[in-house]
DNA sequence: ACATTTTTCGAAATCGTTTGCAAAGAAATT
DNA sequence: AATTTCTTTGCAAACGATTTCGAAAAATGT
């Protein structure tokens, strides 16, 4: 309406627009005078230059984009809370677009997003992307990418996660040492690297322990009720395992609520470990033993590091491939019970 | 680097800039012939439109914003889901901005938003916002506003929320039914006129059952620490609560920790209900009774409700106050026990 | 007093898209 | 054949901020 804009100062003020500008941004080849009176004025008014017409001359968008497969994810939630906690001092602003676990979607919104709109991508893939050329695109374009958590391999771009192999051995190192002889890997589909990192430190700690019976790797789903039916399936089956090392939350969930349906104990018949960034998880039925990701911090290193790849800075060598330890928090579900 | 705009299409074709921006918006006057070929190219090329040059243009930014306390809680994390179950089909982009439950920062937001940069806001305001002057100049710039969850009276804008006051007073019945004689509410400190819907619940349901003893309110923060400090002293409190009643999920997570510690059983010495929207609550020792929010149906209909302020269409009169039905799920931390 | 530098400011081009208007040609009407 | 109408296209002016270039004014040096 009323739109207060550069012409608007300048009239007021008896002065050029391109016045008006450089004592906004405070250039120095204006008196310092003039630059308090447009400052005035503009104070007044409430001047807030209009993003559009900036980011179209200066060529950048002052945005970045974060791109989830999901929410609805203690961890996920996390993540942009550590990602908030940069941007905003940056003078930046966040977009988030979500997956919905959908390699389809997941290219979409990158091509949408191929004109300007962002300075910068933060993206955690979906677990049915196989192909990385939507994403290198990118790289090739020369617009800063950072991968998060689910990160790849195959792409010449920073990838910020957490030690997965070093703890998914220790979780089943852990259900070992509690006794458990027969222990399942609860996994996504798909061929995320950060599943196959998960699955690769289960089987070494297997070998590692020399354990006869044969790993099993269960693949499961972003579907709660289809995760019930096979793991009900999986509890019926001879040998029943007596350990579940859950990589993710959800899976954790699932486990339990089939425990409860079918009358199966934690700890005493089945032991369960999962990744998991959830607070009650101390609450629970029993309480559930976890490996904690440093969700915040991932996010907020993430995003430091793709706001030094939108500032033309260099990394340090360590920031193109970094690793936050996550943590084992041992609780009752995996307890030792005498019988 | 490349980019590829219409200025280089319109050279590749011999046509004008104005005809191809005109062919790619299927405008009437353009023939369908030129139009496919400008499209063949376009598409072969992968050009997509400056969308500053757009917005700058036609003063639109086909992006909203979400302004919520914090997102470290399902509620909101569903809130976001319903959003986002909306703007793609729209061609909407969504920003999100955290004000950490500070007005200071609600409001330096809001300021930064106000040039154009988004078509409509979404806010659930924080706890310590009590003077709604900063969302009010929206109003009246005739930029939409939405508010969900966290609502106001005092404005005239649309608000998305659920049945508080009615769960609330359900929630305090059902555990006077089963038998608590000293409920105390724990409200969120401040003046949310959510925290009041809840409250009111309580009262009238103490008031309606003729409740001797007198209404216990205890204000509780975002801090956990704080808040188990006060749940400490109001536990060792004589006459010690019965009945507990959170109005968020948070409180109720702090109970069962101070519980546990000071060793209350749950539901014997005390019982539990709050509005949570975990689906985990099931799962807790012992199971959370809760009253479940309609968090992605908020989600959705106020960004329904926002598109159509944006496209200037009339609200019907329910959607100016819409109330959406939560559901009171009762479990185990309620339950009656023989003693 | 004159030349030179420095300070301060304005005019105009620019970013890429959209759109009002004019113009040219084709088709239809008289 | 002359006129009007319709279809299709191009030209140029927006949108608002930034920035290059250059000019005027002031300060400094000789």
């Amino acid at each position: 309406m009323d739109q207060v804009n550069l012409k608007k100062l300048a009239k007021e003020l008896n002065l050029a627009v391109s016045t008006v500008s450089r004592a906004l941004r405070d250039s120095h080849e204006i008196s310092s005078q003039t630059k308090e009176r447009v400052r005035e004025l503009a104070l007044k008014l409430g001047f807030q230059p209009n993003p559009h017409a900036s980011s179209l001359r200066q060529n950048k968008s002052k945005t970045i984009a974060v791109i989830i497969p999901e929410i609805e994810n203690n961890f996920f939630s996390q993540v942009i809370n550590g990602i908030e906690s940069v941007t905003p001092s940056k003078g930046y602003h966040v977009l988030i677009y979500l997956s919905h676990e959908d390699y389809n979607k997941e290219r979409d919104i990158l091509q949408l997003l191929r004109n300007g709109r962002v300075d910068g991508i933060m993206i955690s893939v979906s677990n049915t992307t196989s192909n990385y050329d939507h994403i290198d695109a990118w790289r090739q374009a020369g617009i800063p990418v950072v991968l998060f958590d689910r990160t790849s391999e195959e792409l010449d771009v920073p990838n910020i996660m957490t030690n997965d192999a070093e703890m998914a051995f220790k979780a089943t190192e852990h259900l070992l040492k509690r006794g458990c002889k027969n222990i399942a890997f609860l996994g996504m589909a798909g061929n995320l690297s950060i599943s196959n990192r998960r699955k690769v430190g289960y089987l070494s700690a297997l070998e590692k322990f020399k354990i006869a019976t044969p790993p099993q790797i269960v693949e499961l789903t972003s579907k709660d009720y289809t995760n019930r039916e096979i793991l009900r399936k999986l509890f019926q089956d001879q040998p029943r395992p007596d350990g579940i090392f859950a990589a993710i939350e959800k899976f954790a969930v699932n486990t339990y609520e089939v425990c409860k349906e079918i009358n199966l104990h934690i700890p005493q018949d089945v032991k369960v470990i999962s990744f998991s960034n959830l607070q009650a998880a101390a609450l629970f039925d029993p309480a559930l033993s976890t490996i904690i990701q440093p969700a915040y911090d991932i996010g907020r290193e993430a995003a430091s590091i793709l706001f030094k790849l939108i500032e033309k800075k260099m990394l340090m060598p360590y920031e193109k491939k970094m690793i936050l330890p996550s943590q084992l928090i041992e609780r009752a579900s995996t307890a030792v019970t005498g019988q």
